[in-house]
RNA sequence: GGGCCCGUAGUCUAGUGGUUAUGAUGCCGCCCUUACAAGGCGGUGGUCACCGGUUCGAGUCCGGUCGGGCCCA
């Protein structure tokens, strides 16, 4: 009989679906609460999802089985950004020109479809969420929140905005802040551009030559012998005949480019950080579209436009010295590669720089696992340079409750009744301060993590019992949004509820291709995980995911699917042949201590395997638990008590039954232990299992607490004993060229009675006669093949 | 440039100062022994990246070098 693991997992699908096995209900029971990464919707998965979400799944099945009530509530982040992209991919529209209103419901409607989808895909993944309800981060609850939240914060003065220099994505059009950044290099040219003094000329390298309508100082390092004297002086910007400050500040580079740079409003941040501390002039020739908008040659241009066109003119003013090739690295917009451009704009922003010290303290307060992780999130915080700018200049996201009074410029914050409100589409105003009804709404929505940085609060807020109970137990997330999501839901919590949002943060590792690359669609090199489920089953990509710590990089790796598939079938076979020498009406009933010592051992041997397992559990160390379970599986448990089994069987031994139940309760405990690794096969198992006491699902069991076996050490060591004779014997055979179905006699040297007790057992399971026993010190055995026999 | 993680058979991996370095996979040989050939039994694979130090003793601790990766500039 074969194992069908398709049709095995997908009946299994159905009735946990049907039977309502995972949802949550409110009990007596401690609550273990699960702050889960919402996904941003795609419509369907990647290695990463398959990777670290079966790593909460165990700790989600695990604690369910050790008696908490396990609260593990699913969400998708549907707004923002990503939604809008995801949506414009599919449907062809681009949310710039449709009608604000038919876009949203676009995206709703393609948010929705994706997110049935990837359910199902994640149900398929084994994954025990309870899948009734789930939270949307554009949902209207959730909306209503995250008003609620920013409204509370502007009230007490963390949330204000303010017309300020800006990160701002030129090809998605909007403001972004700094954890939307990241960092690329780039083959870039260094123009050395001739600016001219009183006396002489002043060479300066810069890569952003279509900045110099925007330039408003130039900048040397004080200890700069070369530049020392025009310290105080004046330049004259070329082209633009304007005559700009030299100044000087420690920052500047004396090895990058001159030592000698321009600061425009606004090329970079260092730019802000020296206009800013000088109090410098501004002047912006960036216009909010990404076009030139100086008072010069470039209007109107594009800025890779603007840029051949201004380095045209320069040189045929011979006014570029050199130009150099070089590769640097720029601050690109994460989502979509484009290089940032800073401009001045009104935004809202949270704070977080007055809150650096009290980020850390917090910080330090949730346990990190694993630890090391921490110094991302601390060098981060002590990194940050801007507030946290969270308005963005789009179309589908949380909009903010704010109208502005055209007549007396007052700030109009909707009432907490109104929540939830899209100013943009809902009834104007009239302003409270002087009744005119020329007001206006404002246009910007949230940046996402503006929302999902309050998941704690969002997924709290869907259960009745649990509302308010902070902290949760565990935030599970990737390393790579430790910047970002973690960050932020660590700076809400502080700045709400005054405390950390989890106890314990467990950071996973990425998933590479298996020659260590990290997977990626550019690469080319991703493999799906419904392709491996169609191939191997959920099981062994489960089991895959926990062949490496939660936090460690993983490779994609064929041979442990292999592994795994064969462990389930392993697993069907070892419970096939219990079964079938079961074979009884009669029930196994609860734990009895075994009588023989081959029921001893293997309950002996069991125990100390729960113990470890059950630590490693404990600290995530799932990679662990599960080389545990799986060498006491495979080496003790089917290589040797299963053949044990079959021996008593064979030969009718006084103690059959005891063995039996023995083996029977040690694979119940080994398939309990398996259960929160692959649902699916021990499931199908445990119905298999004539059990007495038995539930309606493995997955409602409590995990196996190790026996008392502290009388079992006799047997222990006596039957290890014999493990290791039978080895030697085995391996003899085979080098003297035995088959070893051949049966020969044997002399074995070793302590007399152990040998004795265990004689017939020892012939069956080496296919041997012993013909005679010498007691003595070293174990040792002597083959005599049938030439031998005769001649003797 | 700053920070962090990691270098152990062809490949992946255990190893938290103490015999001969763990296991998987691969490869080789034997075996369809009534749970399992998607299996069993046995075997072959290693200068523990390199250099120094601490120690009676180092894969393990310390320092440095080289290499790979990640995060942040």
């Amino acid at each position: 009989m074969v194992l069908d693991i398709h049709s095995m997992e997908k009946k299994w699908l159905e009735r946990w679906d049907s039977s309502g096995l995972y949802a949550f209900k409110t009990s007596g029971k401690q609550p273990f609460t699960i702050d889960v990464p919402p996904p941003t919707i795609s419509g369907n998965l990647h290695m990463g999802h398959a990777f670290s979400y079966p790593h909460q799944d165990f700790i989600a099945r695990y604690k369910r089985m050790r008696g908490y009530n396990v609260y593990y509530r699913f969400g998708f982040d549907d707004n923002g950004l990503p939604t809008e992209r995801y949506t414009e991919k599919i449907t062809g529209k681009r949310g710039k020109n449709t009608p604000l209103k038919e876009f949203i419901a676009l995206c709703r409607e393609q948010s929705q479809r994706a997110e049935e989808e990837m359910i199902s895909l994640f149900k398929r993944l084994g994954i025990s969420s309870d899948f009734t309800s789930y939270y949307r981060t554009i949902s209207d609850d959730t909306v209503r929140i995250s008003q609620e939240a920013f409204l509370e914060l502007v009230q007490r003065g963390y949330a204000y905005s303010a017309t300020g220099p800006t990160i701002i994505c030129p090809s998605c059009e909007t403001s972004i802040s700094q954890i939307d950044m990241k960092d690329k290099v780039l083959s870039s040219e260094f123009i050395h551009i001739k600016f001219t003094l009183d006396r002489g000329e002043l060479i300066i390298a810069t890569t952003r030559p279509e900045l110099l309508g925007s330039c408003v100082a130039v900048f040397v390092n004080p200890d700069d012998v070369r530049y020392r004297d025009l310290i105080g002086k004046e330049v004259t910007v070329p082209i633009y005949d304007r005559r700009v400050p030299v100044m000087s500040d420690l920052v500047v580079d004396t090895e990058l480019g001159t030592g000698a740079e321009m600061v425009c409003t606004f090329g970079d941040q260092n730019d802000v950080y020296l206009w800013k501390k000088y109090n410098l002039e501004t002047r912006i020739t960036i216009a909010e579209d990404g076009t030139m908008d100086d008072d010069g040659p470039l209007k109107g241009l594009s800025i890779q436009k603007a840029r051949e066109r201004i380095i045209e003119l320069l040189e045929r003013n011979n006014l570029i010295l050199k130009r150099e090739k070089i590769k640097h690295s720029v601050n690109v917009h994460e989502r979509c590669d484009t290089p940032v451009e800073i401009s001045v704009e009104r935004e809202w922003f949270i704070k977080v720089l007055d809150l650096i010290p009290k980020l850390l303290e917090h910080g330090s307060r949730i346990r990190w696992v694993p630890e090391f992780m921490r110094y991302r999130y601390d060098n981060w915080v002590k990194g940050l340079k801007w507030d946290w700018c969270i308005s963005r200049q789009r179309y589908y996201g949380v909009p903010f409750p704010v109208w502005y009074c055209k007549d007396c410029g007052e700030t109009i914050f909707a009432s907490p009744e109104e929540l939830p409100v899209d100013p943009r589409t809902s009834p104007s105003k009239s302003c409270p301060k002087c009744g005119s009804h020329n007001v206006e709404p404002e246009d910007d929505v949230m940046d996402t993590w503006a929302t999902s940085s309050l998941s704690p609060k969002i997924s709290l807020s869907m259960e009745e019992s649990l509302i308010g109970r902070y902290p949760m137990d565990i935030r599970c997330q990737a390393n790579d949004i430790i910047t970002t999501w973690a960050f932020t839901t660590i700076l809400r919590s502080l700045l709400h509820e005054g405390n950390i949002p989890w106890n314990e943060i467990l950071i996973s590792g990425i998933v590479a291709d298996p020659s260590g690359a990290k997977m990626s669609k550019s690469r080319g090199n991703t493999v799906g995980p419904m392709e491996v489920i169609e191939r191997y089953g959920a099981d062994s990509l489960r089991f895959w995911a926990s062949s490496s710590l939660p936090w460690e990089d993983i490779r994609f790796k064929e041979q442990e699917l292999v592994r795994g598939r064969k462990t389930v079938i392993k697993l069907y076979n070892a419970a096939r042949l219990l079964n079938l020498l079961w074979n009884r009406e009669e029930k196994i009933g609860a734990f009895l201590p075994p009588r023989s010592k081959y029921g001893q051992w293997i309950i002996g041997a069991l125990s100390e395997t729960i113990e470890k397992v059950t630590g490693y559990m404990d600290s995530y160390l799932f990679s662990r638990a599960r080389s545990e379970l799986d060498n006491f599986f495979w080496n003790t448990f089917c290589d040797f008590q299963l053949e044990l089994t079959k021996y008593a069987f064979k030969i009718n031994h006084p103690d059959r039954d005891d063995i039996l139940q023995s083996s029977y309760l040690t694979l119940l405990a080994i398939i309990k232990m398996y259960a929160p690794i692959m649902p699916f096969i021990t499931e199908e198992l445990y119905e298999t299992m004539p059990l007495e006491h038995k539930k309606s699902s493995v997955h409602l069991e409590d995990w196996p607490q190790p026996p008392e076996v502290s009388n079992f050490s006799k047997p222990k060591r006596e039957i290890s004993y014999i493990i290791n004779l039978i080895k030697m014997i085995r391996s003899e055979k085979n080098k003297m060229g035995h088959k070893p179905s051949e049966v020969l006699d044997v002399e074995l040297h070793g302590v007399f009675s152990t040998i004795s007790d265990n004689k017939s057992m020892i012939e069956y399971m080496t296919r041997t006669k012993v013909v005679a026993i010498d007691d003595s010190e070293e174990m040792g055995i002597k083959l005599i093949a049938e030439g031998e026999t005769k001649k003797g």
